[in-house]
DNA sequence: TGTTGATATGGAACGCGTTCCATAACTTAT
DNA sequence: ATAAGTTATGGAACGCGTTCCATATCAACA
């Protein structure tokens, strides 16, 4: 295994030398230049990234750390990570947590040994107090409203997500609307919720317990949902639904029931997902890829040491297809 | 952001000896720790990674590559590995490639870049001569059979996992034994599907080319199977099934139809999944957690230094229960 | 009491690139 | 011809822990 000093040897040059023509800088004469690569190419060298990392105080790699990898909205945020990292020549270390607490700080030790240049929190369970404690080793940018002032923020208005959503249905004269929901107590769960039942109560719609669904996240959670609101003796005529797949299981089973779709039960759900069009799902769509590329883009401008804002909210649309 | 130099200041001992504390040595006066441990307290200390790294030569971090995560396979595989990396203090990073060559060639980088001590090949596509040059930079254990003389194996004899299921058949009198397969030109599909019709012609048993289905992994398409061969007007007496996922469609679709397992018709699954159990499935069961303990445990025997074995083979098991 | 071995501590070198700074050679403009 | 600016090159310091080696202290044993 060879190292700087063995490739200056053998092409007579200095270690300085062989450093510029290796990062490709100028002022080095061209015979020079060609003595290095050949010595490279004969000693096999490779560089030792660990020292590069030392030498120049930065990794660049940024990390990133989400629930679960295979999750469309995930998958989606982490390639708008990876499409703005490939601009600025950053590298990404992905992080799946099963929303382990452990996994999460195990990971941000990451950033405290300067192994990462930065961290985005693509959804993080860890208090305020561990993330503004984290935020003193480096810079961090999350994908979710964080209580943290130390962090800078890329979301969504999730209340204006719901709005949107119910809204469109009031239009449509609706006055009896369900809601189901994945995770309750997540960031984004929580906010949706308070913001639904906020404009349940404004718009004084009507309302029953048992239109209320949570912890829902596939397509036979869907199936579930809708052979149990399609038994109630009283159910609503539409459902905002947090995730397109859950919805989709519940536009599965009231067809196959013989409900017609929208006249007989309107459905709204979220995400924008493949499913969705498949099934003619209306939706609200969360632009997830502009959400990860913006996050990067941030965290690469505050590295920088540009100036940014500390919030960026981007907006949602509702998509129009045939269920509502 | 502290330096372990400032610690040594703080404390006034030596910078070894602020080292002999960070790392648990012995011959430190206590009172001369707690001034370093108070030091780094009070500066926040926290180490620089990449120093250490740097200076140790290794970095105590394993890679693994995968081509999904959460498949069942190498979702148990890297937990294997995982439970092993704990035990020697190993840490693990585990690399999606979705079978992408690029992606794999990217992250073979890690090692050469002395970013990873070692690599386990969960599953790869790259040809000999990429692992065979890449072996130069470190050391590669490889979860499946592969061509290359330079990378220690673990893995489960595929062949015997068919004989197994075979010869159980045989033992019960079947004569008519149809195939059921994922993907048929995996590695795992290729010697499958050899073996077994070594098997079917060695042992003289009867044969038709409609009890052959490939590119079947999900329960619905075992739903399928079931149907076109319980539609068949000599259909075979048993089944030996790639899947256990698969099997548990058959057997669901079977009993639908009234016929009894395993009288009228006799399954065998493959990978002792969850399901088999649900569905009283008779499967051979991959020792999958197994391997992947042996790998990181292989691994790390040779970046010690230790004599081991290049290739270790792991015996399939027949897990009986009422489908066989 | 002298010797041995364990305990304790620090200086200096090392791992390996990068980068600052000084110097040298060579142009170009004045 | 001289000043000023480029181009080219290397020495040395730096980033930051670890570890080898030398030295010093002290208790225990012969």
């Amino acid at each position: 295994m060879s190292n700087i000093t063995e490739i200056a040897k053998k092409a007579k040059v200095s270690r300085t030398t062989v450093s510029r023509v290796l990062n490709n800088q100028p002022y080095v004469k061209p015979e020079k230049k060609d003595a290095v690569l050949k010595a490279v190419e004969e000693l096999k060298y490779v560089p030792n990234w660990n020292a590069i990392n030392l030498s120049k105080g930065r990794t660049n790699v940024f990390g990133v750390i989400v629930p679960k990898i295979n999750h469309p909205f995930f998958s989606n945020l982490v390639e708008g990570i990876g499409k703005e990292c490939n601009k600025h020549n950053y590298s990404l270390l992905v992080h799946q947590t099963n929303n382990d607490p452990k996994k999460e700080l195990e990971f941000f030790n990451m950033l405290k040994y300067k192994l990462i240049d930065g961290l985005i929190l693509g959804s993080s369970i860890s208090p305020v107090s561990i993330i503004d404690e984290l935020s003193y080793f480096g810079k961090i940018v999350s994908c979710e409203f964080s209580e943290s002032k130390k962090v800078a923020k890329v979301f969504v208005n999730h209340e204006s997500g719901i709005k949107l959503a119910v809204d469109h249905l009031k239009s449509q004269g609706h006055q009896e609307i369900g809601l189901c929901m994945g995770n309750p107590r997540s960031g984004v769960g929580v906010t949706r919720k308070k913001s639904f039942f906020y404009l349940q109560k404004e718009s004084g719609l009507i309302w029953r317990d048992d239109w209320y669904f949570d912890e829902k996240y596939t397509i036979e959670d869907g199936i579930d949902v809708a052979k149990t609101i399609l038994a109630q003796s009283s159910r609503p005529t539409a459902m905002v639904v947090g995730s397109d797949q859950v919805a989709a299981g519940i536009i599965y089973e009231a067809k196959k029931q013989g409900i017609k779709i929208p006249q007989e039960l309107t459905v709204i759900g979220f995400d924008n997902q493949p499913i969705s069009k498949v099934v003619e799902l209306t939706t609200i769509n969360q632009p997830i890829i502009e959400i990860g590329e913006t996050a990067a883009n941030l965290l690469y401008r505050i590295i920088d040491n540009q100036e940014v804002p500390s919030v960026i909210t981007l907006e949602l649309e509702l998509i129009k297809r045939k269920s509502a």
